[in-house]
DNA sequence: CTGAAAGCGCTTACAG
DNA sequence: CTGAAAGCGCTTACAG
């Protein structure tokens, strides 16, 4: 910086002046100055920034796990977030372990970023105080309401009993519920999916046969399938399938098909997320779309007004809207 | 860490000897330290170390778009790769655009980071020179031989005549390739797999019937639908279709069906990545699996190597190895 | 094995 | 609108 100065014939402070815009430069040192910088082929130092300024430009995503389409298309939507607001994102893959995902938050991740976007899952509530404090920080998926910290959220209950009621709607009486983990928390994806699709039944005067209730504690591919096969093994009969996501849902699909199961017509399958593959499985998914990259978009704005508010401001939280997406298998 | 010096009775010095574990330090000393660190709960700066060293502990990765399937299982394997070397992950999402790639290479991204593995797309050959230089890069894909930068590649044409090669053992006639892109440079996927489908053809004494190449610039889902849409409309005839991806054949099967084509009795279908979802389709998909994530270790692993020896040092290529795995669609 | 000190490349009160 | 100078928090020759 001191060596585009002496070309341009300025100090340093004016050329870092010019090139962070913050202060007026008159014109013609702008302008010698930016040749400077051409003819020397000058970038900034970002690591001498960052240390006098204590912001970084980055952001730090931590999900789960990549390879699951849900996670992997919400990272890509916001990377592209971020990039609209000049951050990079710098990623970390927490595995589902509790112990990662404290490390994250501890602000523990090998890098230092402005602030943290993270979907926890095997966090507990008792590690909320945790959360508030240390960094700016957005929550994505569900916890306890009333939590101090941001979070862009959707309401997963309602969905899943719009979608539990689709299937009642189209004449289904034996609904599987597919995805249930009975260890989940009160305020998990899991509990409150299982809590809709609950509601939905009990407003139609049935009752929940625990026959119907196939776990799965993660919500891959195989784990819909392992899930489904179960059901079939134990001789459950069941005219619809509801899947707490669309992984479970094509994996269910799958098994279903090599049984020479028919869907819709035998089992009706609804699914949950509306992944890009789910319009071009056989046959294409009924499911919940939970409001397109908007969470991606919330949960970037969100970390942005933190940044520029700092820690004082109420947490605001965000409940994403949702709709059924009707195809042919339900 | 002057601080936390003062707590253990040692200069700052003898703090960054117990931390780095570079400089050995007297038992007791260490002890002190690690106490004071504790009772401060200090935390390196990770800029101030950055500044100093000029390593950030981070490398980029470049990847076109992460919503399709290849590249988010692809980022997923090199951040539990960068893990296991102690590296951050920076994501740079290029969408494809020939600018952003150049602006990666060119180390012009937001963050600065140690190396830089990317997959370009848009790059053409002429644009070489600028790679080998600027910063340590291991690049991923097809590119020209001979070039001067650590690549990770595979047989693509190899690879792509043993699918087709499988097509014909079945005794598939009318094998439409789908994903061509008549303006891909000699040395992309497109023209290598290309290659592999004409020599396959060639090699059982057959010429390419030009109306059997179906043209697709992207290869999402959306992509493979299309192709063959257009195939049917046009009224091609064909018994079989090597796609270029999984993405091409899952939106390919898609089409097939609604239309009431078997497969794959009427139709073979063979892929190429084996993506997860691949192995759940239905009927699951026959395709080239490209090494699993050999791939990512492989990348991560030459850009350590890079790192460790400087930029002096021979570039090194590596191919990957392929198989074709056989599920029920062809 | 440990201290005292310089310096990495920026930004920013303090002056003018 | 611009200079001279301090300081962000580390690491590392230079000594001892």
């Amino acid at each position: 910086m001191a060596d585009v100065g002496a070309i341009a014939g300025v100090t340093s402070r004016t050329v870092s002046n010019v090139l962070s815009g913050k202060v007026a430069v008159s014109p013609e040192t702008q302008a010698a100055v930016l040749r400077a910088v051409d003819q020397l082929g000058y970038r900034m130092n970002t690591a001498a920034k960052h240390l006098r300024t204590g912001r970084t430009g980055s952001i730090t995503l931590a999900l789960p796990d990549l390879s699951v389409d849900y996670f992997s298309q919400l990272a890509g939507a916001v990377a592209r977030e971020a990039d609209r607001h000049g951050w990079a994102v710098t990623l970390e893959q927490t595995n589902y372990e509790r112990q990662r995902e404290l490390q994250v938050l501890l602000g523990q991740g090998k890098h230092l970023s402005d602030g943290l976007i993270i979907q926890p899952y095997a966090l507990q509530d008792d590690d909320i105080e945790i959360l508030a404090a240390k960094q700016p920080c957005v929550l994505l998926g569900d916890h306890a309401p009333g939590l101090p910290v941001d979070h862009i959220t959707m309401a997963n209950a309602d969905a899943a009993q719009c979608a539990t009621q689709h299937l009642l709607n189209i004449g289904r009486r034996r609904i599987a519920a597919v995805g249930v983990n009975s260890s989940g928390g009160p305020h998990t994806a899991e509990t409150l999916r299982l809590r809709g699709y609950e509601a939905a039944l009990e407003a139609a005067g049935m009752l929940t046969d625990p026959e119907l209730l196939a776990e799965a504690r993660r919500w891959r591919l195989q784990d819909g399938a392992a899930a489904v096969e179960g059901l079939l093994s134990r001789g459950v009969h069941f005219d619809a399938l509801f899947c707490f996501n669309d992984s479970l849902a094509l994996g269910a699909l799958h098994v279903l098909s090599q049984h020479g199961v028919a869907v819709p017509d035998d089992v009706a399958v609804v699914g949950f997320d509306d992944i890009a593959v789910s319009a071009y499985s056989n046959p294409p998914l009924t499911t919940i779309n939970p409001g397109g990259t908007g969470i991606a978009a919330a949960a970037v704005q969100a970390l942005s007004r933190r940044l520029a508010q700092g820690p004082s401001e109420a947490a605001v939280g965000v409940v994403q809207d949702f709709h059924l997406v009707l195809r042919s298998s339900a």
